[in-house]
DNA sequence: GCCA
DNA sequence: CAGTACG
DNA sequence: TGGCCGTTACTG
């Protein structure tokens, strides 16, 4: 994708202001604001081709803050001219004019300046009623205003020819209708004061002026229900539930016993300020999540489950937000809250909080917070109209974040408004099974249900191959109590000269046949190898006489090559959590792992990772444990892997 | 969000 | 290609 | 300041 494709996408998104750190005097924080509105750019990247992940990020940022990025240069709209070629301090000038599709530099109108991203990053805070330097008045999120300085654009020039061109230079006045243009709220000074002590006292509360009641605006009207975000908690708080029993293929192990062992707890006097002070070593040198495997001992009582409640609603609040931040927020809070979860004694101060590898300044803060008030303020701020309408949006099946914000901009507040396919909007085959199986698929099924459907699978897998290996993965096979689907791997021995080949194909039609799959979402695609390929679909229980719901249950079946089998195992077991983990610390030790196997020698261009790499070649996937020795991870059972 |  | 889904 | 899993797989 060119810049100006991404700078074309950009103004179709919502804008969803980003946070930003702004030097205020004498203090830093972080906080939400426009500060780019009513600026209009075009940002030369020197990029011909496509657009790397940097001009992106930084298209973002100024979106995210209310500029404008013009995918084509228009003299007549823009008011900057950014230039970010190779080298950010040495601005290209031909590559510039190039891009803008001029002769010379004295082509671009005085007014015009063009100056380097640092000017961008200029901004600072200033008390109100500062009006020194280049101030300019910009919303604060909270229907009032705050005053920031930016740089002259004569101090970040791109060009030295051009060191005239924009507001700041020979004429320091040039800014003076500005000072009209926001008007903030009247206040004494007293007043201002105590907004501003109130400001510093708590850190938080500065960061969380948001600016989503702009975005709001923006998107659209207002909706008043208020859903509570349940999801994740229906996930979390399986009962724990008891290890496979002894017809399954993992053997039944007694897992305190087997955590124990592979942890070699020392006696100790005073375990839980022991696990403190663990706690606080491990801080300095965090090592993957993957390496200690999982102890549920403490999962049924936890002393910190207030916290864990609200940080886990904040969490909900940010996965239904659209931006690319708001994903690694929830990354980040889904590891702390885990680390929280498994704490094992109250924790009662922002210093114990820190401690905790994986809690950092803000989250601890948080925790400080709702000690002190036994609230959360960030929810209800995050809390707007909209998110409970593209909250209900992304439970269809195939609907993700754009989806639901371009539904939800596009006016459509109810499943029904989705169904009647309101104000046009396009609705795909996967997501009207979704729409028409909302509830069934947004509904976990009890294990014996899971087991029943994978016996019946099995049993016409087998008779169409009775030499075929079909074993139940996913939640089922780290021992969940409940399980959102079905996961079933396939593969086959080939040292009889035959493989699986075609099975899939075979047994789809027989489940069909059977009344067992009822919808298909993906078909296998066995273009690039026969052995190798994903089906998605509903499925229901096998009837039996008399009573016997009907709800469709989502099934997975995966067909892998009978050497990969041990990687497909790992990934098809999870955690997703647990298999990040694992991958990231592959990569760190220059592996690669993926379903196929674990990979050496794998060579990626510097930077943009995407392009030109060498193979590598295979060291491992036969069985998960050669996978888990090489990696330096301690056997962990399939019960063990639970991260999130 | 957190971390190196 | 972007978006979504998968563990 | 940049990375955060996978040269994942599938759909349109």
């Amino acid at each position: 994708m060119t810049a100006a494709e991404y700078a074309q996408t950009l103004q179709l998104k919502p804008v969803v202001p980003a946070t930003a750190t702004v030097s205020g005097g004498d203090s830093q924080r972080k906080w939400r604001h426009l500060l780019l509105k009513d600026f209009t750019f075009f940002y030369v990247s020197g990029e011909l081709t496509y657009a790397s992940q940097s001009t992106k990020k930084r298209m973002d940022y100024i979106h995210c803050r209310g500029g404008i990025v013009l995918p084509a240069y228009d003299p007549e709209l823009v008011t900057h001219i950014i230039v970010d070629t190779a080298n950010p301090d040495k601005p290209d000038a031909g590559v510039t004019l190039r891009t803008l599709g001029l002769k010379k530099l004295s082509d671009i109108p005085d007014h015009v300046p063009t100056v380097k991203w640092k000017w961008v990053n200029s901004a600072k805070l200033v008390p109100n009623g500062d009006r020194a330097g280049n101030f300019r008045i910009v919303e604060d999120g909270n229907g009032g205003h705050v005053t920031v300085r930016m740089d002259w654009e004569f101090m970040h020039s791109a060009f030295v020819a051009r060191v005239h061109a924009g507001k700041g230079f020979k004429n320091t006045g040039g800014n003076e209708k500005d000072k009209g243009k926001g008007k903030p709220k009247a206040k004494t000074t007293a007043q201002r004061k105590e907004g501003e002590n109130s400001e510093e006292e708590d850190n938080d509360s500065a960061e969380d002026i948001s600016d989503i009641s702009c975005a709001c605006r923006l998107i659209g009207s207002v909706v008043g229900v208020r859903l509570i975000f349940v999801c994740s908690r229906n996930f979390t708080q399986d009962a724990p539930s008891p290890p496979p029993s002894a017809k399954e293929t993992t053997p039944a192990v007694n897992q305190t016993k087997s955590v124990q062992s592979e942890r070699e707890i020392p006696f100790i006097s005073d375990p839980l300020g022991e696990f403190e002070a663990l706690a606080k070593e491990e801080k300095k040198a965090e090592g993957f999540l993957c390496d200690a495997p999982n102890s549920n001992s403490l999962t049924s009582e936890c002393p910190n489950q207030d916290i864990v409640d609200k940080l886990e609603e904040l969490m909900e609040l940010h996965r239904a937000k659209p931006t690319e931040e708001d994903k690694w927020r929830v990354y980040s809070y889904s590891k702390s809250i885990r680390k929280i979860r498994t704490y094992p004694h109250r924790i009662t101060s922002y210093e114990e909080a820190r401690n905790i590898p994986g809690v950092g300044d803000k989250t601890a803060l948080k925790i400080k917070e709702i000690l002190e008030t036994g609230e959360l303020r960030r929810i209800d701020i995050e809390y707007t109209e909209d998110l409970d309408v593209v909250h209900l949006f992304q439970g269809i099946y195939g609907v993700g974040q754009h989806i639901a914000y371009m539904w939800y901009s596009a006016g459509c507040r109810t499943l029904d408004d989705i169904r009647e396919r309101k104000n046009g909007i396009k609705v795909s085959d996967v997501q009207e099974i979704g729409l028409k199986y909302y509830d069934d698929i947004n509904t976990r099924m009890p294990r014996a249900e899971a087991g029943e459907i994978f016996t019946a699978i099995k049993r016409t897998a087998v008779s169409i191959d009775p030499h075929l290996y079909v074993e139940i993965m996913g939640s089922y096979r780290r021992g969940k109590a409940t399980c959102g689907d079905i996961d079933i791997l396939i593969t086959r021995p080939t040292d009889d000269g035959n493989s699986h080949e075609g099975v899939l194909a075979s047994l789809l039609s027989a489940l069909q046949r059977e009344g067992i799959i009822r919808e298909n979402l993906s078909m296998p695609d066995f273009k690039d190898d026969p052995l190798e390929a994903v089906y998605r679909g509903l499925c229901v229980r096998p009837l039996r006489e008399g009573e016997g719901h009907d709800t469709k249950r989502l099934v997975h079946i995966l067909t892998v090559p009978y050497k990969s089998r041990g990687a497909a195992l790992i990934y098809y077991t999870g955690d997703d959590i647990f298999n990040r983990s694992l991958r990231l610390k592959a990569n760190k030790m220059g592996y690669s792992l993926n379903q196929r196997g674990l990979f050496a020698g794998v060579v990626r261009s510097t930077e943009n990772k995407m392009i030109k790499t060498c193979d590598g070649h295979i060291i491992a996937s036969e069985t998960e444990q050669e996978i888990f020795r090489i990696l330096g991870v301690p056997w962990q059972e399939p019960w063990e892997r639970v991260r999130s």
